[in-house]
DNA sequence: CGGTTGTCATTTGTCAACAATGTTTGACTC
DNA sequence: GAGTCAAACATTGTTGACAAATGACAACCG
């Protein structure tokens, strides 16, 4: 984890892990003035970070109202989000294949432990953490990284049910089966598992 | 086209409008100070515009430096969104077949006669602006307009080549046939059309 | 001469006060 | 008692001043 050195990015962090966890349900409102004593600074950097938040898809803005924490996608908003995700990921995954740098693998098998304790554990913002540096890797890797940024609004989205629709350990065991896929060279296996494994 | 209320909304148009009519080419940087005194106004709403554009993707940022338009998206990145692209309109359009109202219809046409004359003259930034209306027409159709959110970014950053890519007249025609299918009912064919006219 | 350090101008980051807008409350009318 | 209006409040929008970080360049040292 890199701590940034300006504050909005740190706030940003902050309510991110918040709302990712499920500490902030959908609905609630995020008044800036609030923030700002909580963190004891001022609200500049407040407004910024929740507009960041909010073009991240995790707050929605009403002018001259203020933010809220957005609602779960709809079942079909939500069909849309699994194939995109897919299709970036898979796009990098077969990317990794033309390479195969073992960095990354070294990488993922990190991740990887790092995950089983926190799948056993009961910090679900660890949990959460760790899913999600889990993937970023992955797309992280395909041409320089340029996938991230495109990607990671969409994967935020996702996550906000993130605490309702997974079994922690199975998700575990799925991310090995893939990282076991691409220590073995066997691309087809590997996109099989990353597509079964992204719903 | 809509006033926004608020000044931080009316200079993102504004800037959104410059670059992606390639009056502001890639790598120009955007100063706070410079476009505060050019519009007229303190560098707070600048600062609010500047991250919103940044975070569509049309502008980069780097801590403590700043901002400058965002370069054409590599091969392989570019290849990635025209998928999500088609994924996301043609998702809308099938759910638009689910119902089809005829109100839709109605706004293409409409579009479509704007954007056959626009496509005629020498306007690049009206060119630009109807095509993304057409599309942005089938997109907010399907649920509520759930999809926009997560589409937006993604057709904003294909449109950072926009004036190179394209014949005008033929983008015409493509939308005008995809128009024709969805007029006659023909859902695989507008589907098809719509498939090849995302490149 | 190559590299390092210190200074300076430029630019972003942060702050606190003020203005404008939206929401709620409660009196007043019918 | 229901509806309407206005005033009070809460919250966001905007501003200008100040602080901190960065990059460029010149002076200095090996």
């Amino acid at each position: 984890m890199k701590l940034a050195a300006n504050l909005q990015e740190q706030v940003a962090s902050h309510l991110r892990r918040r709302i990712l966890s499920g500490q902030l349900l959908p609905g609630t409102p995020l008044r800036e003035q609030s923030l700002a004593v909580e963190f004891g600074i001022s609200r500049g950097p407040i407004r910024d970070a929740l507009l960041h938040l909010t073009k991240e898809g995790l707050l929605i803005a009403k002018p001259n109202v203020g933010v809220r924490v957005a609602n779960e996608p709809s079942g079909f908003k939500r069909n849309v989000i699994v194939h995109l995700r897919r299709e970036i990921e898979a796009s990098a995954v077969t990317a990794w294949f033309g390479t195969r740098d073992p960095a990354l693998l070294k990488r993922l098998d990190d991740n990887l432990s790092l995950y089983k304790d926190a799948c056993g554990g009961s910090d679900l913002g660890q949990v959460v953490e760790l899913d999600m540096a889990f993937h970023r890797l992955l797309v992280e890797t395909a041409d320089n990284g340029s996938l991230v940024d495109l990607w990671l609004p969409i994967m935020l989205r996702m996550f906000l049910r993130y605490s309702r629709h997974r079994d922690l350990m199975e998700s575990y065991h799925e991310h090995a089966g893939i990282v076991r896929a691409m220590h073995g060279g066997r691309e087809w296996e590997a996109l099989e598992a990353l597509k079964l494994h992204i719903v």
